[in-house]
DNA sequence: CGTTCATGTTGACGCCGTCCACACTAAATT
DNA sequence: AATTTAGTGTGGACGGCGTCAACATGAACG
């Protein structure tokens, strides 16, 4: 399975990302308050600090976790920005359809960034990523209202706007306390006309 | 300041509520994963093992929290639902600015509730009423479109859309990691503003 | 071959949630 | 008024946790 994989047991080879990988099964399981790093070790079946020499503290790892979130997010949406075949309008679609998506499909990495604990003790760079996306969610937008679209709005109020019905949409559609509230997560399709409601072409 | 105050210091006389109130304070200063029973107990004075005659755990205690916080909330709900001055537009107006006002004034509460290591441990109870809420909003925004409003397109549509609106303002206008990406809180007016566009009288 | 450094182990410390037996007090019962 | 009872606070114990420090192992490199 796993081609690092030394023949002796005491050194393990790829503890980092096993407990990374284990950290995601457990928290999606039981939830981040029932992680332990000594629980993650028994699983693994390391001693139990062990993990300590890939992160510092709990927070760290959670940090870790949140960081690779992140970069997946704003991997995706900066490659959305980079297609010179769309219109900022439609670059903007799928930004937030990609926010969605990234959301349903890794709920852990999510939730993690949307934790006050854990961001609380975040590294600056993860803030800074996150500022990041959001400053070019609303250089797009700035850029898709010089193309016409609610160009006469502010741009300010659109982005509020746009955030604001994005992250909604990702937190239901990813959050388990709206699966009874809506009998089942909302459909891909019910996500993207909900969507389509804030990218109306005519101003 | 409080008249139920035994003058005797074995007996509190108050304990269940000034251990809500130093809790939710606490939360405010450091975060809930920050928050200990016996942290609680020392700053109000009592051994470390007196809260656990009023709460069982201390996801008894958090539950609890959270629900003075949907009793808030549903209460102020259904005291606009109830109005009769009001066309059912305007009470699903006055219900989202209710929510997201409710969010900002009480964080913490808004916090705990969406909460998934809190919600995880919450009683029945906490969750029917959360689904009661859920229910309001829905009937109401069936009554608005019978009376016209959005009429053409299907209830659970606007529903999707307009808890993803204003769960994401609450959110925006509420969660810390949101201040420095629209740099400060957006104001209530631009709040008014953002919800204004899902309640266009127009079909 | 020997050194060095990253990585894993072991044991210790203090804090935590929780349980238990016990202490104190107020209210109910006699 | 005396006594019982139920509610509430205390103190000690237990095991689990995060974290630290001292030590062990082995891979990489001279």
């Amino acid at each position: 399975m796993n081609g690092k994989r030394k023949s002796s047991t005491y050194h393990h080879g790829d503890l980092r990302e096993e407990l990374i990988k284990e950290a995601i099964a457990t928290i999606e399981r039981t939830g981040v308050e029932a992680l332990s790093l000594r629980g993650l070790a028994r699983e693994i079946g390391v001693s139990h600090s062990a993990p300590m020499r890939h992160f510092p503290s709990r927070s760290a790892l959670l940090s870790a976790i949140a960081q690779h979130g992140v970069d997946a997010l704003l991997g995706s949406a900066s490659k959305h920005v980079g297609r010179s075949d769309l219109t900022n309008l439609e670059k903007l679609r799928e930004m937030a359809k990609g926010y969605v998506t990234w959301a349903t499909l890794n709920p852990v990495h999510h939730m993690l960034v949307r934790n006050q604990d854990v961001m609380r003790h975040a590294d600056e760079s993860l803030r800074d990523q996150l500022n990041a996306y959001a400053r070019l969610h609303e250089q797009t937008i700035a850029k898709a209202q010089a193309e016409g679209w609610r160009s006469d709005e502010p741009t300010r109020a659109v982005f509020l706007q746009l955030t604001a019905q994005t992250a909604g949409l990702a937190l239901v559609a990813s959050d388990p306390i709206y699966e009874t509230v809506f009998q089942g997560r909302p459909s891909s399709q019910e996500i993207t006309s909900a969507l389509s409601a804030c990218f109306a072409e005519v101003s």
